[in-house]
RNA sequence: GGUGGGAUAUCCAAGUGGCUAAAGGAAGCAGACUGUAAAUCUGUCGAGGUUUCUCUUCGAGCGUUCGAAUCGCUCUCCCACCA
């Protein structure tokens, strides 16, 4: 978590923490994550934490920034590189962006760093499928991950310890018929749960009916997780078809970027604000009235607002501990709403 | 007192006769951000008008020229060195 300490996470009511196979992967490296007693204690984080296989950053690389991809978007930034060497039935080719050496990351080599690096939840090894890609490679591309994710799953048991649990991915791209059938796969395999992972269209509906769809012919009561969504009412939509987690880096990069999380009914609709804007200047008011974040309990927007234009760190540090601190409280007043049958 | 260098838009700074309302930074103003190569990226950025348009601008004034931020003269102010 950028900008944020662990401490400070936990003050806030965090209670999980993803982590990125891929990054530590490259660099520190999973056995200098080993040296240091595992993840957990190399952070200070005592509480659970989940790692990403590494499939996603790997097929950003060929694909641009696959945040644009899932989107329908064009990718504007790291487009002149194509770091993404090979696909093969063993693993994805492709060279490190910090010093150009070539790796491979096979779903052996996913499940062994994730071992080392030791979350409680790791993911399989998947191919993230993009969204400027035809039904006939979505399909190939979700056999060959499910083929990975077999692989992941035999590693994982071979690796075995009884301190970790393993998800399967639902893959499918936008078609429906593939997405049962990823979903019907991931369920009839011996996971701890499912992710659904992969392009999820081009429009916020066309991505509520993906998730719906996948969450419909999901076959069993193990928990579920939508990758990398995190806009309030895309989760609110994904709890709604029955999706228990999520995660995603909207929280903190619109922090250290000036956004400010509030709530929308009292601002017009918009998610945040950009505490950048001229209109705070005087602004005395803390970000969000009555939030009870260490930020919105001591600081007014003015100063925050004066951090930002002065690039002080200390301006990312605050929103990002008040962007957390409003996520956890937007998902404890999800779980009400569902423990009173409100959704 | 002498010699040399300089004065460009909010700031720094290119530009030495027409392609210059004037490169490039910064600041300013706004936008984007959904399994994090993002403390990043994009747009805008003299004043007006809806576009091809008009007006004002490169220390000040006068001049040369079809045409000047760019050439000449005078002045003002800065900087360096020598007395």
């Amino acid at each position: 978590m950028k900008a944020i300490t662990t401490a400070q996470l936990e003050a806030v009511g965090a209670e999980i923490m993803l982590s990125n196979t891929y990054h530590l992967y490259l660099q520190p490296g999973a056995d200098i994550v080993a040296e240091n007693g595992g993840l957990h204690k190399m952070i200070g984080w005592n509480k659970p934490m989940l790692t990403d296989s590494g499939g996603f950053q790997i097929f950003s690389l060929g694909h641009g920034c696959v945040a644009d991809e899932i989107k329908g978007r064009r990718s504007f930034a790291h487009t002149n590189r194509k770091l993404l060497l090979k696909i093969s039935e063993e693993g994805a080719y492709f060279k490190s962006y910090i010093d150009g050496h070539v790796h491979c990351l096979s779903p052996e080599a996913s499940i062994q760093a994730q071992r080392k690096i030791g979350a409680d939840i790791i993911l399989a090894f998947d191919e993230c499928t993009p969204f400027h890609v035809d039904r006939d490679y979505t399909a190939r591309s979700m056999d060959r991950s499910h083929r990975w994710e077999m692989r992941s799953l035999r590693e994982f048991e071979r690796l075995a310890n009884g301190t970790q649990a393993i998800y399967g991915i639902i893959q499918g791209g936008i078609y429906g018929d593939l997405r049962r059938e990823s979903a019907q796969f991931v369920s009839e395999n011996n996971f701890f749960g499912q992710a659904i992972g992969g392009s999820l269209g081009g429009t916020k509906e066309q991505m509520g009916e993906i998730v719906a769809c996948a969450c419909e012919h999901i076959k069993n009561v193990r928990p579920t997780h939508l990758l990398g969504i995190g806009h309030m009412g895309d989760i609110l939509s994904g709890v709604k078809n029955g999706v228990d987690t999520f995660d995603c880096v909207h929280p903190t990069r619109l922090a250290r970027h000036g956004g400010a999380l509030v709530d929308p009914e009292k601002n017009d609709g918009r998610e945040f604000i950009n505490i950048n804007n001229s209109r705070f200047t005087h602004d005395t008011q803390p970000i969000s009235d009555g939030c009870m974040c260490y930020c919105c309990r001591n600081f007014s927007r003015s100063y925050v607002h004066y951090l930002f234009k002065a690039k002080e760190s200390l301006s990312g540090q605050l929103l990002t501990i008040h962007n957390a601190h409003f996520m956890v409280n937007f998902m404890e007043r999800v779980c009400s709403l569902i423990a009173n049958s409100e959704i």
